[in-house]
DNA sequence: TGGTATAACATGGGAAAACATGGGAATCAA
DNA sequence: TTGATTCCCATGTTTTCCCATGTTATACCA
């Protein structure tokens, strides 16, 4: 059994017909070796569609219960929205899962969607959108980390 | 079990056509002995692979999940970017690893590559460029420290 | 010390398994 | 019945696994 899990790497998969894509095969050890669910809601900050295992929504909610007063009531809303949103979603024995219309057009996604590894979440984009979104992204970590472009020897 | 694991020395070995890559016997040990798994990206300063073990990585995630800061922007996009570009590589019965057309692009490698140690990390350079690199490291070197020029006696 | 036996390692190639993906039949709900 | 969902089979491709070989490093013995 591996001590870790993680979602990693970026994998641009097919959706067909039917709405149906294959889950990376990493993604599905993943599932299969924790036993729980893989669970998506729209993000509420980008045109993706966000997942990640049950476990973690469930670890939230203890964090939410067991500190109250501690969280911002802006916090408390924003897990209202993912709660109210999030569904799970199984994959059939091909390893694939069938996205709903509602996530699908959130993230614009129609024949092709990227998986976006983030730890222990993942994220699934329409692949011209992860293009831009990864270019935002690199160019404002030099900018916030301008030590990276230049030597960047130690992080 | 061992107390310290670091990766060190310098190692060229050949990529054959399928893109794979012996992965230094010290390294493996090492992989072994923890029980975790190499994991490749993209360095964001130099033309090269960097590696290291996914426990590092673990580690990180385990950070943010417990920051109770599940929606903050700026690690999504740091998460975003490490994650998804991550990717483990484990290896064969006979030690090799296959570098993904991705990583291999990035560092200029084709027909060979070197190792790096770096302690907790590695890296995986195009052997022309990390012959300038050192030797650009070098000079960096002597000349932040002069004082090395003298005594710096080494084998 | 020198020389040889032994083990570890890097590397090539081919066989087997895993994977993504298309399509059809069976099942269920409105 | 129509439309949607689940389940299963088929296929081409990629990746993984395993065997074979030559080379290098290590251990051992005279």
């Amino acid at each position: 059994m591996r001590k870790t899990f993680l979602f990693m790497d970026t994998v641009l998969n097919k959706v067909d017909a039917k709405g149906r894509v294959s889950l990376p095969a990493d993604y599905r050890a993943i599932v299969k070796e924790t036993g729980s669910e893989i669970v998506c809601y729209r993000s509420l900050s980008s045109p993706c569609i966000e997942g990640c295992l049950e476990d973690l929504l469930d670890k939230l909610a203890t964090q939410m219960e067991d500190s109250l007063d501690f969280f911002s009531a802006t916090q408390d809303d924003l897990t209202n929205l993912v709660f109210g949103d999030a569904k799970r979603y199984p994959f059939d024995s091909t390893g694939r899962v069938m996205l709903s219309e509602k996530l699908l057009k959130h993230a614009q996604i129609t024949d092709s969607a990227v998986f976006v590894g983030k730890g222990r979440k993942f994220q699934i984009w329409n692949p011209e959108n992860w293009e831009k979104e990864e270019k935002r992204i690199r160019e404002q970590v030099l900018k916030v980390r301008p030590s990276l472009k230049e030597a960047g020897r130690e992080s």
